[in-house]
RNA sequence: AGGGGUGUAGCUUAAUUGGUAGAGCGUCCGACUGUUAAUCGGAAGGUUCUUGGUUCGAGUCCAAGCACCCCUGCCA
């Protein structure tokens, strides 16, 4: 007999079949148990009567701990107590596995999340992390998905590099027999190649940042999808970043409905998707951040005040700041375009906005709910004298950027791409507090392990 | 890197002015034939992060250290 799927035990109704998984939670008397338990594709509680089966079956039944694997047989029945319709009446129990004091419980007092981290290898069978991390493979498959029904070719980035990609972030330098390297921060300056082979890239692969950065938003090895477009210029990019948001999120929401309810996830500012996404310039956003600033603080909500007190603390001239991000988010409630920042705090590779030389042709997409940034892209610089100058200007090292200034000299064209942050979406469609929770293993400052 | 905070049983936590470290959950034992994070009865479980100091007496006060969390910056 075939082991069935838990998920498909409907089908069977009326019928005998045989399934395996792992005892997730049991309760009982000594005349019946009732055993619930999940193979990873669902949950079904099956209920051993003590005249269902051997004394030697029901006494193994009734001292099984939590997280015991187990073969089970029994008639499925249909019951209207139970959430997936059907139960299992139990002719046959095999324990394969014991599992004694399983340290993780069921609980409404949530252990803090460094304790679970510490269990990750453990913890990610509760139904939490189980709901966020299907919900992050089904993103990644959509990502796959987008861009191979676009007709664009996959392109993997050296995980070793030479140098600085962008030349300010911290890289991870590693020894290479008997040079360093570095890891990854970005396949852009690979994918910028690639598209000038294939006209319509994407790389998709694990970055890497040193930073030292301790905030729910931020892990030091990260997943990022980074399209990159020949003859693509500003408003196309920001027509493909929208477009590949809505696909991802669109398609999520139809496909994981259970996972966001298990994660008790409202889903109203996800359906905001659908509509067009304001498309706001730098310069606009400080007007509007400058009136939200007034506004927030005449509010009786103490947390706007506060709010308000951080909105535009950098200045003009400067980055957004994350209150900044935060304040967009809440004003317009879905994700937001914002184009064309100060040319100096961005990197040297994004063209000169050719109506402003102080502004850069670029685009950050920032996600509502306080998650902020999920996209930063631009269209490239692809003028050989203007790209040598801004290499010059932010101190890039030319022996390691030697041949990425080839691309300008061998039938350069206008073109560009972005770089979205897989866990940083997945964490914003889940509505996980955390980013960490949004991959399997995090990586931070302090975690390596497990 | 800067600022703020936390550390008590496996987990979540309580402990008045410095005066016997207590509970809920989990675990173990027992009861229960319809439980869904079951319920009821009982038991075990503590170097109060570490070291030093003040005191008749420290979970509580002081100092140093360790660990982690949150925020800012950097970014995705």
């Amino acid at each position: 007999m075939a082991f069935v799927d838990i998920r498909d035990l409907k089908k069977h109704s009326g019928k005998t079949v045989e399934i395996h998984g792992w005892l997730y939670n049991k309760r009982g008397s000594g005349k019946i148990q009732f055993l619930q338990v999940r193979d990873g594709s669902g949950f079904v509680q099956a209920v051993m009567g003590k005249q269902d089966v051997s004394e030697a079956e029901f006494n193994a039944a009734k001292a099984a701990g939590i997280e015991t694997s187990v073969e089970i047989t029994g008639e499925v029945r249909e019951d209207a107590r139970s959430p997936i319709g059907v139960e299992l009446t139990c002719r046959k129990f095999k324990i394969l596995g014991e599992s004694k004091d399983y340290p993780i419980q069921i609980t409404e007092d949530v252990p803090n999340i460094d304790w679970l981290l510490d269990r990750r290898h453990l913890w990610l069978r509760s139904k939490r992390p189980h709901a966020t991390l299907r919900i992050r493979s089904e993103v990644i498959q959509a990502i796959r998905d987008f861009y191979y029904n676009k007709g664009y070719v996959l392109f993997d980035s050296p995980i070793f590099t030479p140098a600085s990609c962008e030349g300010v972030s911290t890289l991870f330098e590693v020894p290479y027999f008997d040079e360093k390297a570095y890891l990854t921060q970005s396949g852009q300056l690979y994918g910028e190649s690639g598209c000038m082979a294939f006209g319509k890239v994407v790389v998709f692969g694990p970055t890497f940042r040193a930073e030292k950065s301790k905030t729910r938003r931020h892990l030091t090895e990260f997943w990022m999808v980074e399209p990159e477009v020949a003859f693509l210029e500003l408003d196309g990019i920001m027509d493909l970043a929208e477009e590949q948001i809505r696909y991802v999120v669109t398609r999520t929401l139809e496909r994981c409905k259970e996972d966001l309810k298990a994660l008790e996830r409202d889903t109203s500012v996800l359906e905001q998707v659908t509509k067009p996404f304001p498309r706001v310039s730098y310069d606009e956003i400080q007007k509007l951040l400058a009136k939200l600033k007034e506004e927030y603080a005449k509010s009786s909500d103490p947390a706007l005040v506060k709010l308000s007190g951080d909105i535009l603390k950098q200045g003009f001239g400067d980055d957004l700041g994350a209150a900044d991000e935060t304040a967009v988010g809440m004003h317009f409630k879905q994700c937001v375009c914002i184009h064309r920042y100060p040319r100096h705090v961005k990197a040297f590779y994004m063209k000169k906005d050719p109506v402003n030389a102080e502004r850069a042709m670029c685009v950050d997409v920032i996600a509502p709910e306080g998650v902020g940034e999920i996209i930063g892209g631009s269209q490239r610089e692809e003028n050989y004298d203007e790209l040598m100058a801004q290499i010059k200007k932010h101190n890039v090292p030319m022996d390691s950027i030697d041949w990425f200034v080839d691309l300008r000299r061998y039938g350069t064209v206008p073109h560009g791409g972005f770089g979205m942050g897989v866990e940083r979406c997945v964490q914003w469609i889940s509505g996980v507090d955390h980013v960490r929770e949004a991959i399997p293993f995090p990586r931070t400052i302090y975690r390596t392990k497990p």
